[in-house]
DNA sequence: GCAGATGGGTGGGTAGCAAA
DNA sequence: TTTGCTACCCACCCATCTGC
């Protein structure tokens, strides 16, 4: 959090110091009529101090509920107990329950159902008659309370936490198959010798190699045990040879396309037991939310008809390329919301042909999301900042000489800077190979974590550049424009997955005033003829990130590929762990998966 | 005395076969 | 089909040996 106070406190002064002009101009134009029928106040909607709110009287006795109320709750409360009812066969299950404990435990939580049900529809028909609630009330209190002590047992046999600790550890490379079932050996051992409770799945995991008599057999019996969520495809490629490693082989590597296994997440787990009373409308535990990946990836793995050289560019909306004669259809009209594609029309104009994934339940294209953290961090801000950088250069803000005099003073004062302030960054010197032209525009290629701590740096030299005096119109939109994407950025770090909607309205405030200063920017470096602030496709799926964080309220902060990058990781240290033989892939996929497999939700 | 080579022990497996 | 078992492999650790 340090590294976002550092602009936050410092953000509405300069806000009100340079708002008044940009605002002035920008009503001059009349381009921009904000996002929808909500228009972007001048400066920063904190500026209006806020009332303080009265404080409320302090109530002398707790409030007393009237019958009705405790009546209600305690219906909410029977039909949760209900549905938990309704699932423990399949949980049990799952829990590796043998089937005669399984049938006795769920033939006694039918019997506690039974008198669930039937005080439930004694309540009810006095609400409906308007007769007295409290003894029937009473009764129903009274069933969920027993209804509660008794699925205590129940609940124990299905908790094996312990095993799913274990498993998952396994399955991020932490520890060996043999030294999983030693330590749930030794859980069984001291469970036996304290009289304690312990799941099956532990004590299965216990006996894996006849209690650890066969450790080579183990890794063997779990797999069977767990069993692999799908049959896995094998995909021809050319890879270095082991011999001389300067040939190249054709090697096989084995996959698990995501809509097999979604499939066995989603519909496979009620098929393997149709007598299960759990819910199969709902199907398994697992529902499809999110196809996260950068452009090209999302472009290539479905098929996509539309992307950033097409001439419709997006799957989510019909904007068209900048050629298009239409101006209103661009994309490069950044101040519009374009409609949303419906499912049919998307199904429709998006897909050169049906990839699997459409076929899944509750498939939508909008599902396909783009990645913030390459959209932002590895395309604009690449721009932004190679763009401010050869602003501040221009000022002469880094001193005299060449480019790489530049460049290393630069480099300096950012390292200096951040060790003051204790900001992480993996920030080497920054080389004129880093910054190259790409279109005739100025581009750093720095990574995605080290461009948005360079961001706040050359947001603090602006600052600097401000103070000291200078005019200039692009030096004061160039501040404005990255102090907005810095709160963008600081709110997208501080705000939680499900957003309010004045967190939605506050982090898209500032995606949409970005935007509107980088267009300024872009127009400004046309009427200069200066090769800076390119407009990239990029800026369009920008508009739509923060269009679904103030309409639909999701950070997306949470559908960016940062995580899943560190995947690599994980594969790496199962790599080290397994044998390093001709299957080597195959064990790193299937220890990888032993997680998926035995996850219950 | 030190650095590198060597060899045995151990852990964690793989492959395969026969009995239950 | 599952389980018990044998033979074997490989990486790593650590003690010992060897050459400089």
């Amino acid at each position: 959090m340090r590294l976002y106070k550092t602009w936050v406190e410092t953000y509405e002064k300069n806000e009100e110091i340079h708002a008044e002009g940009v605002e002035t101009r920008r009503e001059a134009e009349g381009d921009y009529d904000g996002m929808g029928s909500t228009p972007i106040p001048p400066g920063d909607s904190q500026a209006v101090p806020k009332a303080k709110p009265k404080p409320k009287p302090k109530s002398s006795a707790p409030k007393v509920k009237t019958d009705e109320q405790l009546a209600r709750a305690a219906v909410v409360k029977a039909n949760a107990n209900l549905l938990e009812i309704s699932q423990w066969d399949y949980k049990l299950a799952n829990a590796s329950v043998p089937k005669v404990v399984r049938d006795a435990y769920v033939s006694s939580m039918e019997t506690e159902g039974k008198e669930l049900r039937d005080a439930k529809t004694a309540v009810e028909l006095a609400l409906s008659l308007g007769q007295s609630l409290k003894e029937s009330t009473e009764k129903l209190e009274s069933a969920n309370e027993n209804y509660r002590k008794s699925s205590g047992q129940v609940k124990k046999a299905c908790d094996h936490s312990f095993a799913d600790f274990l498993i998952s550890s396994l399955g991020r490379g932490a520890t060996s198959c043999a030294e999983l079932q030693k330590a749930a050996h030794a859980s069984v051992k001291e469970a036996e010798a304290n009289k304690g409770g312990l799941s099956n799945l532990t004590r299965k995991i216990a006996s894996l190699g006849n209690w650890g008599k066969w450790p080579q057999n183990i890794e063997r019996d779990l797999t069977v045990l767990l069993q692999l969520p799908a049959a896995p495809l094998f995909l021809e490629i050319p890879v270095r040879s082991n011999i001389n490693r300067k040939d190249v082989v054709m090697g096989k590597l084995p996959i698990i396309p995501p809509h097999a296994l979604f499939h066995y997440l989603h519909v496979s787990w009620w098929l393997k037991d149709l007598n299960s009373t759990f819910p199969q409308s709902s199907g398994g535990p697992a529902w499809l939310c999110e196809l996260r990946g950068d452009w090209k990836w999302s472009r290539e793995a479905f098929a996509l008809s539309t992307h950033w050289g097409a001439r419709e560019i997006c799957h989510l909306c019909a904007a068209k390329c900048p050629a298009h004669p239409n101006v209103q259809q661009r994309w490069t009209n950044l101040d519009r919301e374009f409609p949303r594609r419906s499912a049919v029309n998307a199904m429709a104009s998006c897909f050169k042909w049906p990839h699997p994934i459409c076929g899944l339940p509750g498939f939508q294209v909008a599902q396909i999301r783009f990645c913030s953290m390459h959209i932002v961090n590895l395309g604009i801000l690449q721009n932004l900042t190679g763009s401010l950088i050869s602003l501040l250069f221009q000022h002469g803000f880094f001193g005299q000489g060449n480019m790489e005099n530049h460049l290393r003073e630069l480099s300096s004062r950012f390292r200096a800077w951040a060790r003051v302030t204790k900001i992480e960054h993996s920030q080497g010197f920054i080389s004129s190979g880093m910054l190259h032209m790409q279109d005739g525009y100025p581009h750093l290629t720095v990574k995605a974590w080290n461009g948005q701590v360079l961001l706040v740096f050359l947001d603090r030299c602006l600052t600097a550049l401000v103070a000291a005096g200078a005019q200039d119109q692009e030096i004061q939109l160039a501040h404005l424009a990255t102090r907005a994407m810095t709160c963008w950025f600081d709110r997208l770090a501080r705000f939680p997955r499900l957003l309010s909607q004045a967190q939605g309205n506050e982090i898209s405030n500032f995606g949409f005033r970005f935007l509107r200063l980088y267009r300024q920017l872009a127009i400004l470096s046309v009427l200069r003829s200066v090769a800076r602030w390119r407009l990239l496709p990029k800026v369009h799926p920008f508009r739509h990130m923060n269009e679904d964080m103030r309409h639909r309220l999701y950070n997306y902060r949470y559908c960016h590929t940062f995580k899943d990058e560190d995947n690599v990781g994980v594969c790496k240290k199962l790599a080290e762990r397994v044998a390093k033989g001709d299957l080597m892939e195959y064990r790193i996929m299937t220890r990888f998966l032993l997680r998926v497999g035995s996850w219950v939700p």
